[in-house]
DNA sequence: ATACTTTTGTAAATAACTTATCATAAGTGG
DNA sequence: CCACTTATGATAAGTTATTTACAAAAGTAT
């Protein structure tokens, strides 16, 4: 058992839920003589254990087997426009050890990165470093070439499209590295982690900006160059329009997204420089930033209403900084929504908010980066 | 080799291009040795027959392998609001037979259905069929439940939801069936036969209605409950708005569909009935109908924006009877998706008219059925 | 408790696949 | 023509998976 990760059997349960002998048979096509004796060959080198027992049908139960998840620990960094959130978790995704680092993405990119990996390898030679560490994640705020394993350009994170981020990170810290834009990681995490059984899956990220991942089929949907899910910039905002800060007119962000709102609360006298600080503002009940607010979610649901649409989830989930507005954030959402899609696309749709909190971006690097364990790289 | 379908090689060229014997290996996954048994079996047995030689790269040239193109035919029905087109294929999609049949979508869904069974089976004995039918395929103009094989409800086809369309045809026929919306599968066949190599795929179809099929990473994107690609009643046309023939206001079908275009002709005093005739208008050059179509066009392209915008495709291709209008239809699109996506998603993305014609229903089910030939149903 | 169902374990014979090696075929570039 | 490269074919030995058959375990329904 060199690398389980190349073990069909230990693959299906690192990306998936815990499965019954037969459940594990079907999946990777093996007969159930062969499946067994792998599944025990796996079971004895330690690297998956059993899980519960599945309710009986009128026979013998059948008892699911999961990984192991102190077997390996993998390590997650999301990082922010004024922070990196970097995190080694176990395979089974439980908090072991945690960083935060201020960083500034328009610095040197080189000297970032090389903050990030040595708080990387802290982390994963510390206290707390339970087994060693079979791969690391990375959500990005930027479009990926997924295939390349490098920040797309042109993109907001200057100067680091010129670097091969994965071939540095693997050099530097001697293991597999996977990259993907962060609001797909969330997107990922929340679903894996709390929708496990909605393989149809949109999730829309509202913090200082708007972006959405989605998943159909259980799959990640990336497009062509890296750059799906880019909804921020989606021109159907109310007239009059407001200047975007990509420079057009009409961008749902220049209306809806938290800078946006930010600036509008400036506008009228309150000191409020962030989406942060918004939502404090309208914690404390501040009357012109629950209308901004109100109207914010009517905007983004009108791109909800047209992402139901055309992709046709079972769920539609909230997430970022402003899904702290809760319900408030959905009614708007869910009345454009109900309003404008087709009864059909809307009858068994499930609006929320995101389940995931804060870490959702360090999560969704580690589950990318647990998925990949043992792929070719 | 009782049912070829089963053999993963033949799967694979069933479903995609001609490959070289070391392609085909890293794609099955099988040894050289093996893979080049099995391949000589195939041959044999005169399933798959010798392709092009690939261009040599210094040393002997890869020769490729495809599949027998005669050695089992296919049946595709593309099923329209008023005529429902019934066409015999060879493995390879030449067309061997065709049927076209007057049908009412009102009228007792049984009675039609055997009109289309009794025709399929028809062209499957008849003189031009060169070898056993391996399978049949069927375009709907309906939202399609498609594990359930049956249309979704509710659809406009009233009372097709009631019947199990899968099981009828394929206990009627004895073949396997299978079923899907039209526009998936005008996209399937445009993408699988004109863009081969674009793994990310969108297929705008502008006729009566308006429609999307999107492909993914290959895969046609389905959704939750088989509504997805529904753009035609997103709200976001000019205003003043106009009343949708599904009761809202403010679709983009209303404004820009071919039933909407007829109605403006009409009311300005043209005799102009349906899409095919607002195209007929237009080649011969009445003013009020070209402006009508820009309009469209540019009615379309705010969609066309979003759905670059949210999947990044490689290439966004409409197709339909309004394509008809060629380049102005193009224009109106290509001016709104440039104008309202980042440079990044627009600049290597390709905007085109369909190539395929009329056959594209009758193809993407043909391909639906090759793709499913022998799988477990 | 009894009959029934479904899951799981084991062993032996058979079939399929892989690895390794050598030989041959059919191109390219000089 | 010659050296070099890549593709293909054939064979043997060794490994792995499948099939088949029997048995036991652990539940449910009556």
């Amino acid at each position: 058992m060199e690398n389980p990760g190349h073990d069909p059997i230990y693959r299906l349960l690192l990306d998936g839920p815990p499965r019954s002998a037969r459940e594990i048979e079907t999946h990777v096509g093996l007969s159930r003589v062969t499946a067994g004796q792998r599944i025990k060959a796996l079971a004895r080198a330690g690297l998956i254990a059993e899980g519960d027992s599945l309710a009986s049908g009128g026979g013998r139960p059948a008892r699911t087997w999961r990984i192991n998840p102190h077997h390996r620990n993998l390590i997650g960094i999301d990082v922010g426009e004024q922070m990196a959130r970097v995190t080694l978790f176990s395979l089974g995704l439980d908090v072991l050890d945690e960083a935060l680092l201020e960083i500034d993405l328009r610095a040197d990119p080189a000297r970032t990165l090389e903050a990030l990996a040595a708080c990387a390898e802290r982390l994963a030679t510390g206290d707390r470093a339970s087994a060693p560490v079979a791969g690391l994640g990375i959500a990005l705020p930027a479009p990926i070439d997924y295939r390349q394993g490098r920040v797309a350009k042109p993109s907001v994170m200057y100067g680091w499209e010129e670097l091969d981020l994965r071939a540095l990170l693997r050099s530097r810290l001697k293991m597999p590295v996977a990259l993907d834009n962060d609001v797909n990681l969330m997107c990922l995490a929340e679903q894996r982690l709390h929708w496990p059984e909605t393989r149809h899956f949109v999730f829309i990220k509202a913090g200082t900006g708007i972006g959405c991942g989605m998943i159909t089929d259980g799959q990640l949907l990336r497009g062509a160059f890296g750059t799906s899910g880019d909804i921020g910039h989606i021109q159907h905002s109310p007239e009059p329009h407001r200047l975007c800060r990509c420079g057009k007119q009409g961008c749902i962000e220049a209306h809806a997204a938290g800078w946006a709102l930010a600036r509008d609360l400036q506008a009228q006298g309150n000191d409020c420089r962030d989406a942060r600080e918004v939502m404090q503002l309208y914690v404390r009940g501040a009357p012109e930033c629950r209308a901004l607010v109100n109207a914010s979610s009517r905007i983004i649901g009108t791109v909800a209403a047209d992402l139901v649409a055309m992709l046709n989830p079972a769920a539609l989930v909230i997430g970022g900084t402003l899904s702290g507005a809760g319900e408030a954030m959905l009614a708007g959402i869910r009345e454009r929504v109900y309003q404008r899609c087709l009864p059909l696309a809307t009858e068994r749709l499930q609006i929320g908010s995101a389940r995931g909190g804060e870490r959702l971006g360090v999560q969704g690097a580690a589950i990318l980066a647990r998925a990949q364990m043992g792929a070719p790289s």
